[in-house]
DNA sequence: ACAAAAGTGTTGCGGGTACACCCATGC
DNA sequence: GCATGGGTGTACCCGCAACACTTTTGT
């Protein structure tokens, strides 16, 4: 009975959500797309494969990462069991290694990307957990560089529900409750006019 | 790498949230106190092994049961990657085999009971989701017969969040938002004065 | 008659949503 | 001077929490 990892990478890229898929190099289901993942090395735990997967496709690895479902008889997989994750990465941190064998590459989440197997299925299901987090909790940190506007954040927001908010109260809610708080400093660049840079109080995953 | 599954089965007893134990009839760790479940037969898909599981312990299959979390290295279990799932059951419906080798039997969560390998984990985290999902789903239809009083409902509810409830405030919500709706009988038997009987709405598992 | 549990309404507060205008800068 | 995006305040609504007394029945 073998045991697999999949994760699920999202960012958020020109107010689309993304996600990374691999084009699989060897078969079943040679050059088709799917989610990186693969087997476990001798003595290693699923977080740790979960990890090392992320880290090998982005670069980065203190982001958040957390397990979601498993499935077993994923498409015609050699796994029979696969525990799935899935990452939040701020896409100017990462460097894909698009010249490797597997070609990583981002595709936005809608329309849906054709995938091998059936990540279709466990792709869905990440990005539903995902709007759910949005509102109770911090996860977006994991999408943001250390310092944005309160515009990027919110076009984050809006990029992964697939509406749009209404900025005051956006600005109400993740300021008065103390989600994020403002640096002092200002975005000068090309801008048309200067805009306050913020940060959150947390750079954990919490609850609110 | 063997896969196993385990079943956290909850009931709501004596105003108690209970867990459902076996006694170990094999090593290792013969004789200590551990959560039903076991490996996979061949073929045999996760749900369809959890649902063995509670039926086997139980007796009853048409209850609500979900995947909760696949842990690794549980204490020093033989399977390397155990499934947990969780399942809610009336008690008035179960039938333990108590007279079988391995004595399943009731086990109030709280004080904590001491299990074997690392099980105490996976209770706690079961009822921390349970508490998450009384306040957003229906899932407590699941702990309760066909027909019952709001007061039994309400009793059930302060069992699992550990605090008590108003009671206005808790009818307003149940029955003014559809949830549960009056049946026109009453209970009859050894009240001291009759009470109207409800029945959920749907007995499937729903978002609120 | 008394103990035990069922049943029933109103008020206040807080969070969420809807909504429109002015200002600073770059071009 | 004009187009672009940043920044700000108020009013309403609804869901939620707090709160006390009367009625029926069994003993």
């Amino acid at each position: 009975m073998a045991v697999a990892v999949v994760v699920v990478i999202f960012t958020v890229r020109q107010d689309r959500l993304n996600v990374l898929l691999i084009e699989r190099a060897a078969e079943p289901c040679k050059g088709e797309w799917a989610l990186p993942g693969g087997l476990l090395l001798p003595g290693e735990t699923l977080d740790a494969a979960a990890r090392r997967k992320l880290e090998d496709e982005t670069g980065v690895s203190d982001v958040f990462l957390e397990q979601l479902y498993t499935f077993d008889r994923l498409g015609e997989g050699r796994a029979e069991v696969v525990v799935s994750y899935f990452a939040l990465v701020d896409i100017g941190r990462t460097r894909l290694r698009s010249e490797s064998e597997w070609r990583p590459a981002w595709h936005p989440v809608r329309p849906a990307p054709p995938t091998a197997f059936d990540n279709g299925r466990v792709i869905r299901y990440a990005e539903e957990r995902l709007r759910n987090k949005l509102e109770y909790t911090n996860v977006v940190y994991s999408l943001l560089p250390e310092r944005f506007t309160l515009t990027r954040m919110q076009q984050t927001y809006e990029a992964i529900l697939g509406e749009r908010l209404d900025k005051r109260n956006f600005r109400r809610r993740v300021v008065g409750l103390g989600i994020v708080r403002p640096t002092g400093r200002f975005e000068k660049q090309g801008a048309h006019r200067p805009a306050m840079l913020y940060e959150f109080t947390s750079r954990e995953p919490m609850v609110l």
